[in-house]
DNA sequence: GAGTGTTTGACAATGGTTCTCAAAAGAGGT
DNA sequence: ACCTCTTTTGAGAACCATTGTCAAACACTC
């Protein structure tokens, strides 16, 4: 074992995960892991459902991509920017806008303490209908 | 046919129904459909699970329970008050505090509008865990 | 190339939620 | 009480996103 400890737990770049990095490259809105599977399809590689599903999680895990749950409380997923934010979410075709919000960010976390709430986590989520699906 | 159109569209306040509101007055938290559904039958009544579906869905589309999902993404139900707000939710034993944001309300409609969005609704849940779950 | 732990994928299984539809129950009039 | 019309119910099937299974395929190291 190295310093760095490789050599266990490694993790592979297979074929598999780059056809999901570069599927989740090629779109900026959210998708369902359905919708990610057909897309590798489309782009003529084939990566099984349940593969699909451990590579996004692995990827939300780490931070790499964002994970979210829609209306009908399905899962929907989209690679974004390190930074914390939220997300302004078209209902009707997924177009996403980053959002920051320092002074939610605040407000949530005292209001969580104020009531001796401790390991705060908070969703913020705002749905409409974008301005093309008007 | 009466001035108020009476007699159509009624809902009736049925056995069913009013067992269902009788568990939800009885806790104070968020419960599942299944653990309402469970509660109802350890009170001795006996009502269909897809009937405790059915009231809860009409009980929260007549705003007058709160649904939201829980970080498994199943959906959760309570009593709440009728002004808008959101919660503060103990990860786990699903202490709730209802908490007003007049402030978040106005950024969210502003952030939304400024992006030309329309029709916005937004979610807002802080999870947590409560002083007595500590 | 052999040895070893990791990853994959076809398929089954899970589990929350909704659908189906015939039977039961409320409302109202007579 | 009886009849009629509409609403409601519930047992079970159906749905469907997600997760589990496990043998075969693969990546990595020596
Ligand atoms: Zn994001
Ligand atoms: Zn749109
Ligand atoms: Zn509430
Ligand atoms: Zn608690």
């Amino acid at each position: 074992m190295t310093s760095t400890d490789q050599g266990r737990r490694a993790v592979r770049p297979t074929r598999q995960r780059r056809a999901v990095a570069a599927a989740l490259a090629g779109f900026d809105d959210f998708r369902s892991a359905q919708e990610i599977h057909d897309l590798i399809s489309q782009q003529g590689d084939s990566v099984g459902l349940a593969t699909v599903y451990r590579t996004l999680s692995a990827l939300a895990d780490a931070g790499e991509v964002d994970m979210l749950r829609n209306e009908d409380g399905e899962a929907i997923w989209r690679s974004c920017s390190d930074a914390h934010h939220h997300h302004l979410v078209c209902r009707t075709c997924g177009a996403t806008v980053e959002v920051e919000g320092p002074a939610v960010e605040r407000w949530t976390n005292a209001i969580a303490s104020e009531h001796g709430f401790a390991d705060i986590s908070h969703t913020l989520e705002i749905f409409g209908t974008c301005p093309a699906c008007r």
